[in-house]
DNA sequence: AGAGATGAAATTGTATGCAATCCGATTTTC
DNA sequence: GAAAATCGGATTGCATACAATTTCATCTCT
């Protein structure tokens, strides 16, 4: 399993150990916020950053990009990713495809292991949520995604693992444009309920639970808030 | 909809022109069998093939890197992909998770173009697998796979059509590697049957019938043909 | 002869240079 | 005064140069 708390986890193996290490960098801070939708990410600068050539911050691009966390326009640079409301239905949609199946391919092969993590997690989220300050806030943003990440790596295929390790990472730049309630991501009882099924080993209900979810989730968001910044974007195209 | 025939569909928008032609002719060749699992692809040659340099050659192969097609050995290079029996496994049960949503989708939004375009497809396999010689075959190796995009497009999300792509083409290298009967890909009925629950607009039935199809295709590898050359990928680890 | 050492050729990883493009501000024109 | 044109700086796209690493063949020693 996937330590709860973690850096991402790596791809496959080790490859470019430098510029994987800048996409991690890089996809925490915009999965914690850090970085905002739009945001333009200026090769020279991220590459005084962590110190090495444009080369090699332009194959970290290059993999955001490909995980749509970045937007790359040819002669213009890379952006943090503003997702439209059609992108965002469409997150949603393949979580909704995707995640059922993987929790109830995870309630099969939970561990006692395992459940001992998700209950640290849980209490790490329930902790995160009663703070207060920014810094606590992108914290529970962060597990609240990691979660569903555990629950994709108890499910023991990797493919699944990284299509989700996208769709959670795009859901949290869809939550940042268009959530409405700061309780976006923050269903807390629900991870409860999922992991309650978890236990029970009852991967219909599991997947029942998810599926709700993932739902609330989504209602939560008002795609008529057109972002607090399509900017240039907007006025470009 | 994706005409049946065509060059592999864009990513996003255009991005990288010169990458983005590299990746789709060497994704081709990989998918119709024309590059076998465990090939080297040396930058330099690759980039004296089409005329640019290294550095574009190597945003190709992280982008075909990405899609699993491809994989990159620090410091040795990259290689067609050589899926383990594992790795096979996880694709085909990923491809059961999506698969099955896309038709049920696909069925709610066909339309009359859409089955007229199906109709000419299947007419094109069929007539492709009566052929003989190894041209004819890697095409209907190439219009098998490409019916399953078609489905994918018509289902009309893009971030599950993209994870269907990178299925199939690695489908592909695992056929190669373990399929035994020569009928691996080519349960051609099925495909007609998919069809006919897609004018039915019976989406259930569709799911089903294309879970069937998936197993069918599964039940014909042999996952102890240890795929025809490990080479030095076995001696070296 | 076989196991190991040695070195040259090939190949990849990264930095850098240059041309092309884009962006913003100022200037020009009407 | 507003629209258009112009220009300089900034930034990206791509090629290339050089260092680090691997690969392969030859040589050495037992």
């Amino acid at each position: 399993m996937n330590p709860a708390d973690g850096a991402l986890p790596v791809r496959d193996d080790v490859q470019d150990d430098r510029a994987q290490a800048i996409r991690d960098a890089l996809h925490n801070a915009i999965v914690e916020r850090r970085l905002s939708p739009g945001a333009k990410l200026v090769e020279t600068e991220v590459g005084e950053l962590f110190d090495v050539s444009r080369t090699v911050v332009r194959a970290s691009l290059q993999m955001l990009a490909f995980e749509g966390l970045v937007k790359i326009e040819r002669n213009r640079g890379a952006f943090v990713a503003h997702p439209t409301p059609d992108e965002a239905r469409q997150i949603f949609e393949s979580r909704r495809v995707i995640e059922p199946e993987i929790a109830e391919r995870a309630a099969e092969r939970m561990t006692e292991a395992d459940i001992r993590l998700f209950q640290a997690h849980l209490k790490d989220e329930e902790r995160l949520l009663a703070e207060r300050g920014p810094n606590a806030r992108r914290a529970a943003i962060k597990a609240s995604g990691d979660y569903h990440l555990m629950l994709a790596s108890v499910a023991a295929n990797q493919i699944l693992e990284r299509f989700m390790r996208e769709l959670i990472a795009r859901s949290s730049l869809v939550i940042a444009l268009y959530g409405q309630s700061g309780a976006s991501s923050c269903a807390r009882s629900e991870h409860a309920d999922i992991l309650d099924a978890l236990v029970a080993r009852d991967g219909k209900k599991a997947a029942e639970v998810i599926r709700h979810h993932i739902d609330h989730i989504e209602e939560d968001l008002d795609y008529k808030l057109a972002g607090n910044a399509p900017l240039r974007q907007a006025l470009r195209l």
